[in-house]
DNA sequence: GGCAAATTCATACTTTTGGCTGATGTGCCG
DNA sequence: CGGCACATCAGCCAAAAGTATGAATTTGCC
């Protein structure tokens, strides 16, 4: 944004400076005055809608492309690394004993941290889990 | 987009005109032609820039705003309007008690329609089918 | 080294969910 | 009118999920 302003300042002077040079040296003598300003008026429209689109692209990337986790909101709860993998698990659709068998665990130790998930979200389903998480930007 | 080319084309059209008309009446004579074209590459400047925002600020808000429901997955897949509802509850973690209630039928409803619509979506638990619908844009 | 937090596991019990089968009522279309 | 899609409901059984409690191990950190 800082980088598109100057960069916008710096083509504007160079622009009326070369402007101004051929203002003397060639044009202002054969060519109406309209036609000159007609010149000045585009150049510097389509400066300003290079500019304009510039100033919109990045806030165009950021919404399309950004999921980040909320961090703040994982460590609010307390939610632990191992917690998240289940959390995660649990939002693609996976049981328990899919879980434990992909974290290498046994099924018992999935309840246990997914009862600890529900206190720390506030759920008791699994569906409420996903969607509390969803909320809270803590999964996509 | 096509309205704002045209208020675009009116409202430089509008601008010519009047630094036409001022051109011959006052300013031309007292002020240095330098001012008068700066005035006339800031103005369009700024059109530009507003031009700019206007053409992309449609892309933004379709970005961000933008979910709408796979019509053509809840088609071709075959749900109803009712499994429709029963799936959004889902994924919004109720329970089939719950959405009975909500909907005012019978827990065996619910049942039957989450039946249909694992059968429908390839899924054996409502996590599954939460998933499974997410990935097909029919739920956010 | 020792403490706190995290991870692991078990058992027992309840609730919720899922699978299956069958049935009824309603509205629409050919 | 018969057939079809949709929505409704029931009952039964099995599996999965959730609750509660207690405990052993591991790990990170002061």
């Amino acid at each position: 944004m800082r980088k598109t302003i100057i960069i916008y300042g710096i083509s504007m002077a160079a622009l009326v400076g070369l402007l101004k040079l051929v203002e003397y040296k060639y044009l202002i003598r054969d060519i109406p005055l309209e036609f000159y300003i007609g010149l000045v008026a585009l150049l510097f429209t389509a400066l300003g809608i290079w500019a304009g689109l510039r100033l919109t692209r990045r806030r165009v990337i950021e919404i399309s492309t950004a999921f980040e986790i909320d961090e703040a909101n994982l460590q609010k709860l307390g939610i632990t690394k191992r917690e998240y993998e289940v959390l995660e698990l649990i939002s693609s659709g996976h049981s328990n004993q899919e879980i434990a068998d992909k974290l290498f665990v046994s099924t018992s130790t999935i309840k246990t941290h997914v009862a600890n998930l529900f206190a720390k979200l506030d759920a008791s389903r699994r569906t409420q889990a996903i969607s509390r998480a969803k909320e809270l930007h803590i999964i996509q």
